[in-house]
RNA sequence: GGCGACGUAGCCAAGUGGUAAGGCAGCGGUCUGCAAAACCGCCAUCCACGGGUUCGAAUCCCGUCGUCGCCUCCA
């Protein structure tokens, strides 16, 4: 059974063969840092991280970049808004958002670029398109990809040079051959960072950083293009036209696209201020609770996201956690170990078929759920010793592939650890007395603080809640 | 207006030609002093609606309705 991942240049899923055997390489579009990142980010940020990690999972090398946009227009008018510098601003902002992604366990990329940080190779990408005649430098000191001198331009969206051009505008301001051309170098403004370039001073476009930073990361053609599906267009057509002009080659040879995160029946974005930032979310919810909302559907449809949504997700993570509590018996071997070894490898083979299917993280979610009644099932049963435990590990194994980190949130309960064994205690005393009444407020009053006690056969537990 | 996606139980959601995964919630049971957790059982004759193709369709085709995205900065 071979991976298979849906391509939106082919509108297929084809089976995947890197370009190099064993080896990935995979650009991410990352954000424009002028603003506390959301959700919709994140979503973004794990897909990738998944599909990266299964990818390691199944042997393969992989390289990945993502880059931050920190030169562009709402930058700046956030800084001077501020009073700030934009590159303090834009690097502030950027180096917020790493941190959160380490919160939510995703791994750090192999490369960071920036746009500030490329600027000389953006200016060699465009000359040298300058050169092939697929940008011209207009008399106001912008330069302009030449769209029409692109034949296959649309193919990644799908849409026709013709159809668009009713569409199309002209800012004021701009020095077009055509409407539908669009900038790779716009010239400076008063109060903007600017950078020296054979057509005066002035700053690259939006399209062309990420074509620039790919090809210096990764080299002209690489195996994974992602993004959020808003960037279809423009901004990955653009890229497709600038990198394939330069260097007559095919760019990436997959384009994945996450859908968007929707709240209240829209999507969640800047733009339309209806967002809930990661840091908001964080304060809330644990990491793996945003990671299993995004397991739980398809990476390609809308995230449906309502606080109904993540009550929910957050009882299928204590689920999840039940897999992981202690064997209490003493049989270790027999029939319910026989079961349990068929679950294991039936759960694993389930988790790996879901997933070469396009990253199925839902059928491979499944899966880890059988395997959780498997375990418990087993558990009830008394079993214990290296068949047990070898469940247990198979199912953090595959856990882990999909990046829960399936921690019990009890962190921040250590400094209470010591009251609440000692209400415990007190309330056993009571039990013993049959003083069910007190035993029950000590219970419920813990519940109200988040602490949930559960009576077993060797004693009382207690754990924190979601 | 153009391009594209989608519409599966109370909620989230998988499944894209062979007769509906999984989770949450709910109901019944085992266990428990009672709970909780765990386990067992139940929970869509049916996949927006109307036609069509097929031995057979949630899955393919046509139409209708509805939702969303892109077409301008956007993960």
């Amino acid at each position: 059974m071979a991976l298979v991942i849906y391509n939106t240049l082919t509108r297929q899923a084809t089976p995947f063969e890197p370009l190099k055997p064993g080896e990935v390489s995979m650009y991410v579009c990352g954000p424009t840092v002028y603003s506390d990142a959301h959700i919709g980010h994140a979503m973004s940020a794990l897909v990738f991280d998944i599909v990266r990690r299964y990818l390691e999972w199944s042997g393969y090398t992989v390289r990945h970049v993502m880059n931050f946009t920190d030169v562009d227009d709402k930058i700046i008018k956030r800084a001077n808004e501020a009073g700030r510098d934009p590159f303090e601003l834009a690097n502030s902002y950027a180096e917020t958002f790493l941190e959160q992604l380490k919160q939510l366990n995703v791994l750090p990329a192999n490369a960071y670029p920036r746009v500030s940080t490329t600027i000389p190779e953006i200016v060699a990408f465009i000359e040298a398109l300058i050169q092939k005649e697929a940008a011209y430098a207009a008399p106001n000191g912008d330069v302009y990809f030449s769209v029409r001198s692109d034949d296959d331009y649309g193919k990644l969206s799908r849409r026709l040079v013709d159809d668009m051009r009713s569409g199309a505008r002209i800012a004021p301001g701009e020095d077009k051959d055509d409407p539908l051309d669009f900038a790779l170098w716009k010239a400076a403004k008063p109060g903007e960072p600017a950078w020296d370039s054979p057509w005066g001073q002035g700053r690259p476009g939006w399209h062309i950083e990420c074509s620039a930073m790919s090809l210096k990361e990764l080299g002209a053609q690489i195996d994974i293009h992602g993004g959020g599906n808003d960037l279809i267009f423009p901004h990955h057509e653009n890229e497709i036209a600038q990198t394939e002009s330069l260097t007559d080659k095919s760019f990436a040879q997959i384009w994945m696209h996450n859908g968007m995160v929707q709240l209240a029946g829209e999507k969640m974005s800047k733009s339309l201020g209806n967002l809930i930032t990661i840091s908001a979310f964080l304060d809330a919810n644990s990491a793996d609770v945003l990671r299993l909302l995004v397991l739980s559907s398809s990476y390609r449809a809308p995230l449906t996201y309502t606080e109904e949504v993540v009550a929910d997700t957050k009882r299928k993570l204590e689920r999840l956690l039940s897999a992981l509590r202690p064997a209490l018996g003493s049989t270790s071997a027999g029939a319910a170990a026989d079961e349990l070894r068929a679950a294991q490898e039936q759960s694993r083979s389930d988790f790996k078929a879901a997933m070469d299917d396009d990253f199925n993280t839902a059928g491979a979610l499944a899966a880890l759920f059988e395997l959780v009644r498997a375990i418990n099932t087993a558990r009830d049963a008394g079993l214990s010793g290296s068949a047990f435990t070898s469940a247990q590990d198979t199912f953090k194994e595959l856990a882990g592939v999909l990046g829960l980190r399936l921690e019990q949130p009890q962190q921040q309960a250590t400094d209470a650890a010591p009251f609440i064994d000692l209400l415990i205690t007190l309330r056993s005393d009571l039990r013993q007395a049959k003083q069910w009444a007190l035993a029950d407020r000590v219970r419920d009053a813990l519940s109200n603080l988040g602490v949930i006690l559960e009576d077993g056969p060797q004693g009382t537990t207690w754990r924190m809640e979601q």
